[in-house]
DNA sequence: TGTTCTTATTGCGTATTATGCAATCAATTT
DNA sequence: AAATTGATTGCATAATACGCAATAAGAACA
C-alpha cells in the first residue's frame, strides 16, 4: 500500500490539509481550541484563542452542537464539549490495545485483590478514569468514570508524574507546585519543589508503584502502577483503592498483583535502545 | 442566558445545522460513520455508509488525518480513529459530570412533560434523590432531597436494579427479597425471588423505562429511566412522577421525553466492547 | 428602573472554494 | 498480463463560506 497519504499535522498551528477541505480544517482548529480550555468557554474566548472572527467561530460551533460534539450551557452561554465527543473518545480508546487488554482483566484484578480497580489515561485535564471496577466492598465514593486526579497527592497522578514525557506535564505540574507552595502545603514524602518531585518519581519508577495513604481522601488508600509502551512511556495507569491500610504494605498480595498486572500489560522497551524514555527525560 | 441556541441533532441522519456550515456538517457525519465501525475501515465502506461519493469522503478524511482525528494504516490503507480523537474524547469525559449535566436540563424536562422530576444516584442507603424539580402541578408527596427508594417497589429502585453491577446490589437486594418473602408480599409483575427479578430487569432494560403505577404509594405514578456510562452501568436515574395514570401509557409523550432525556445524557459504550457490562453481570 | 456597554447571533452580497465527474494511479484478483 | 476494484487527483462551475454590519440579548452600572 504505497498510496499518497494525507499528512497529519506536525505543528500546533494546524494549517490546511493538502487535498482536504479548508473550512473543515479551520473548524477542526476551533474544536481543538475548545478542547484545550479546562472547562466551558465563552465564544469570544474561543475566537480569540483560535484567531478568528467570532461570527465565523459561531457558525462552526453551531455545526459542532448540531453534531453533538459541543454543547452550549443554558445559563452561562458558554460552550463545552458534548456527549458525541465523549463517545468518540471512548471509541478511540477502545482501539488502544493497552487499554483494551487491561480492561479485559480489570474485573479479575479487582476480584483477586478485593479492591476497587480503575484504569486512567492522560488527558488535558490530567489523569482521567476510563474504566472502573468497584468490587463488593466499595459502595460509594466520589471517584467515578471520568474523574480526574491531581499529580502530587494521588497515587494515579504520581504514576503519570513518573512516566509521562515532561512537556505534557509541565504546565499542570507547575500549577500544582505553585498552588501547594502558596498554600504552604507539603506532604510527608514530598515538598512542593522540583527536586523533591524528582526524588519521588525516581522512587516510583524503582518500586514500580505509587501510593497515597488515606491522608488525602480520608479513609481511602490507593496504589497505582504504570502500563508502559515500548518507549517506556505510560499508556495507562492501573490503580487499586479501598479502605484497608494493608494495601500499603510492601508484602501485600494486592500490591504484588497490581505490579504483576501492569507488567504483564506493558511492552518492555527493546534493550538495545538503552534506557526507557521515561527515565531519560528526567 | 436565553439566546437562540443551536439544536443538537435529534436523528441519526445528521442533516444540516441551522446557522452552521454545510461542509462541516457533512464531514462530521463521516467522522461519526468512522466511529461506528468497530475497527479500521476502507474508504469505500465509509463512503457507502455515509451515502457520499468516495472522492468527497476522501477529502474530508484528508482533513481529519491532518488534524490527527483519523489515521490511515500504512499497509491496509484502511482508515481508523487517530490519537487526537482519543485526546478530544478523554478531555470530554474528564469534563463530564452526569449529575450536573442532567441537572442543567431537569427543569426543562419537568416543564415539557408537566410532571415532577427527580434525579437519584446510588449511595450507601440505596437510590437517593439528589435533584428535584416539582414541575407545574402541585404534587403532595413526601419525596425530597435525600429521600431513598426501595429496589423492588419503586420505579427509581427498579432502574438501579436493572443497571447497577450485581456486587453492589447484592446485600440490599437480598434484604428486600427476604423481607418481602417473610411478609408474604408479592406484586402483580414481580415475585420475591431472583428469577422474577431477572425477568423484570430484562424488561426494564429492553424498554429502557421502569414504572410503578400508584399501587405502592397511593395516587402516585412514576416512571424512571437510566442515564448510563460507557460501561453500560447506571450513573443517575431520571424519574418523572405525578398523579395522572396517562404517564404509564406506552405512547405517552412524557415517557418518550424521559427516555430521550436519559439517552441524551448517557454515554454509550462502543460497539465492539460487546454487551454492556451492566447486562453481562447478570 | 433605565442607560450603557459587552457579547452573541444573524442577514446579505460577493469572493472563495467545495463539489461532481472524469481521469489517473495503485492494488488486488483472475 | 489483463481485468477489476478501490483510492486519489484535476478542473470547471455551482454552491456556499465568509466578512462586515446590523440586530438581539445579557450584564453592568448609575
Amino acid at each position: 500500500m504505497k498510496r499518497t497519504r494525507a499528512k497529519e499535522t506536525d505543528d500546533e498551528s494546524g494549517g490546511t490539509a493538502p487535498g482536504g477541505i479548508q473550512a473543515l480544517d479551520a473548524a477542526l482548529s476551533v474544536l481543538r481550541v475548545l478542547r484545550s480550555f479546562d472547562g466551558p468557554a465563552t465564544l469570544s474566548d474561543i475566537a480569540r484563542e483560535a484567531g478568528m472572527p467570532p461570527s465565523k467561530v459561531h457558525r462552526y460551533l453551531a455545526s459542532f452542537i448540531h453534531a453533538g460534539l459541543a454543547v452550549q450551557k443554558e445559563r452561562s452561554g458558554r460552550y463545552d464539549l458534548g456527549r458525541e465527543a465523549a463517545e468518540l473518545g471512548v471509541a478511540a480508546i477502545s482501539r488502544n490495545n493497552f487499554v483494551v487488554r487491561a480492561s479485559d482483566e480489570l474485573e479479575e484484578l479487582a476480584t483477586v485483590t478485593g479492591q476497587a480497580a480503575l484504569l486512567a489515561v492522560w488527558s488535558h485535564n490530567g489523569p482521567t478514569v476510563v474504566r472502573l471496577e468497584r468490587g463488593p466492598h466499595l459502595t460509594t465514593t466520589s471517584i467515578g468514570l471520568g474523574s480526574t486526579f491531581p499529580l502530587l497527592d494521588s497515587a494515579t497522578g504520581r504514576v503519570f508524574l513518573s512516566y509521562l514525557p515532561s512537556p505534557q506535564l509541565a504546565v499542570r505540574l507547575q500549577n500544582e507546585l505553585e498552588r501547594a507552595a502558596s498554600a504552604g502545603v507539603s506532604w510527608p514524602d514530598l515538598n512542593p519543589d522540583l527536586a523533591s518531585v524528582e526524588a519521588v518519581t525516581m522512587k516510583v519508577r524503582r518500586e514500580r508503584v505509587a501510593y497515597v495513604d488515606g491522608r488525602y481522601i480520608p479513609g481511602l488508600v490507593a496504589i497505582s502502577s504504570a502500563i508502559t509502551n515500548w518507549q517506556g512511556e505510560i499508556e495507562v495507569a492501573a490503580t487499586l483503592f479501598g479502605t484497608h491500610k494493608d494495601l500499603l504494605q510492601p508484602e501485600s498480595p494486592a500490591r504484588s498483583a497490581l505490579i504483576d498486572f501492569a507488567s504483564r500489560h506493558s511492552i518492555a522497551p527493546p534493550a538495545q535502545l538503552g534506557k526507557p524514555r521515561g527515565a531519560q527525560v528526567r
